[in-house]
This record gives structure tokens, C-alpha cells and sequence, in this order.
DNA sequence: ACAAAGTTTCATTTTTTTTTGAAAGTTTAA
DNA sequence: TTAAACTTTCAAAAAAAAATGAAACTTTGT
């Protein structure tokens, strides 16, 4: 396998499973081109390697700084803007939840607080309902507070947590 | 509020979290609908709630099903094909990791080793790749294995992980 | 102050995904 | 074996999401 055929291998895949996770394609391929750039790259030179526009290019760079997971870099000399992505795995996965937690799970959490609170008649639909949304309520809040105290390690929070699990 | 109120806002809220993770609103949809109510539903009842098509209630139960998070089930002396949701969230969140684990983690896997396999030669630009691969496939291993674990304890799971981590 | 080099924005177009609905298929009971 | 009751399939339509590209904007060097 040539240098050339392998990176695109592995930007296409990545942007395939961005897609199945609610990532669009090209956010998620200039994340992969970045990620295995040994140095920061031009948006010229995204445009070019992934075939799209400038203007696609400039939102989803956008997009990506938004998350904190890619950065913008000046080179001395230069008058283009550069971009790296985060390499660092543990610091990648600890903005990626971050950032779902603060725009997806709040604000579900606020939902299931509100209709899990609504006054039940002695119906067994509406008992049902209120004890199914509280349960709901209960669990993904304490999964987000796990989630929450998982990446609080930060270095190496994948591996502390194997060790946890597993003994 | 009222019980009808409540019940909409939570379908939904779950619809719309379901397309921020690459499931079809009117999958998630369903599943929600399901997910509060006290008894099984008849497809007509679906495609009334929520204004949806035959074609489409059938074929998003079908994908619940494969999922392995609705069951089917007929009640004596009607035709007519009843559903239901898997309501033990811990069970839920079991089926959801091994079914995306199996979907997505697993083949991603397969092509991080293939590419992070690619003989480099000894540009730096080539080695980076190689490096950055390596670690990605170690980690997506490790928390794929991690989840996998996690998710034997299947009762209680997240209390479980929940004691862990804290003390 | 200007123009060159670069970036951002957003109305429009394109692509992708989802939904529809009617035809084909299946099951059941008489 | 037939027909009624019900479900599935899939080509076509609709809706939603993403991408384009040109104009507007910003920054920098002279």
C-alpha cells in the first residue's frame, strides 16, 4: 500500500464513521487530514488533498476550532493561516464530551426534568409515564456525571479507567 | 402541563437527540413513544401519534428490532402485531454500545490496522502517519474493550461503574 | 490610503437522507 | 382456496443537510 492510498484509506473511513455519529463528512475528514499531518496545513492545501470548496472548507475549520479541537497556526513570514488538529488522544476525547454534553445531554436533562415533573392523574398511562421519564432522568444524569469525573483525569483517563474496570 | 403536552415534548426531544447521533428522527421517535407507554402499541397507533406513513412505521420498527431494542408481540384473539421497548435502561445502553460497537468501532478498527501496517518509509511526514494511526487503533481498541467490560456487569452497570469511580 | 492576499458569509444548488404510498407479499380463518 | 386483514418492499417524491462560489469583508505591507 502506497503512502498516498493509505491516508486517503483512513480519511475517507473517518469521515464515513463522523457521518454515522451526527458529524458531517468534511468536518470530519479535514479533523483526519490534520490528525496525521506532521505539520499544519494551509486551507489551499485542504481544499486541494479533499477536493472541496473554500467556502466549505472555511465553515467546517470553523466548526472544528468551535469544538476546540483544532487549532489555528501563523507561520513567521507567512500571511496564510495554518491549522493543526489536537493529536493528543485523551485531550481529544475529553473536549469531544465536553462539548456533546454542553449542547446535547443538558439540554435533554432540562426536558426530562421538566415533563418527568408533570402532574400525573392515578392513570396507569400517566404513572407509567412519569416514573419511565424520571428513570431516564436519574440515568443520564449519572451517566454525564461519570463521564464528567472520567475525563477530570485528563492524562491518560482511557488507561486509569482499564485499570479500574478490570481489577 | 398536560399528560398529551408532556408526552409529545418528550418524543420529540428524543427525536431530535436521535438525529444529533446519526439515528432517524422518526426511529428515535418511536422508541420514545414506546418507551412510555404502559402498553404494547399497534402500528396504526404509531402512524397516528406521530403522522408518519405505513411504509415508514414499518420499516423504522423493523430497524428498532435489528437493533434489538423493540419486540414484537401479539395479544389473543387479535390480528393485529403489538410493539414494545426494551424499558431497563441499563439493558438499553447494553444493547445500543454492542450493536455500534459491532456497526462501527469493529470495521474502523479493521482499517486503522490495515493503514497503521503501511510500510513507511523514513520521511518524517510518512512516520507521523504511521505513529498516529498506531495510537488511534490503541485507544479505539481500548475503549472499545473498556465499553465491552463495563457492559458485562449488564445489572446495574452504570452504579456499579458509578462506585468505582469515585472512591 | 491603497491594493494584494487572504478569509468569511450566505443565497443558491447539489447531494443525501428520509418519507411516502401503492403494489406485492403474507398469514389466518372460514 | 379464497378473501380479508395485515405487513413489507421499493421506486419515486419530498425534505433536510451539505457544498458551492462569488461578493463582501478583513488584514497587512508599502
Amino acid at each position: 500500500m502506497e503512502f498516498k492510498e493509505a491516508k486517503n484509506k483512513f480519511v475517507q473511513t473517518w469521515g464515513a464513521l463522523g457521518s454515522q455519529w451526527g458529524i458531517n463528512k468534511t468536518m470530519a475528514q479535514i479533523h483526519a487530514l490534520l490528525m496525521v499531518s506532521n505539520e499544519a496545513v494551509s486551507m489551499e492545501d485542504i481544499m486541494d488533498e479533499l477536493q472541496i470548496s473554500r467556502g466549505n472548507a472555511s465553515m467546517n475549520l470553523r466548526a472544528l476550532m468551535d469544538w476546540g479541537i483544532v487549532y489555528k497556526e501563523y507561520k513567521v513570514g507567512e500571511r496564510k493561516e495554518f491549522f493543526t488538529a489536537e493529536k493528543d488522544l485523551d485531550e481529544l476525547a475529553v473536549k469531544i464530551s465536553r462539548e456533546r454534553s454542553k449542547r446535547e445531554i443538558k439540554p435533554v436533562l432540562k426536558i426530562l426534568k421538566e415533563v418527568s415533573t408533570f402532574e400525573a392523574n392515578n392513570s396507569a398511562e400517566e404513572k407509567h409515564f412519569v416514573d419511565q421519564t424520571t428513570k431516564l432522568y436519574d440515568f443520564v444524569l449519572k451517566a454525564d456525571n461519570v463521564l464528567d469525573k472520567i475525563t477530570e483525569y485528563k492524562d491518560n483517563w482511557l488507561t486509569k479507567l482499564v485499570v479500574k474496570i478490570m481489577k
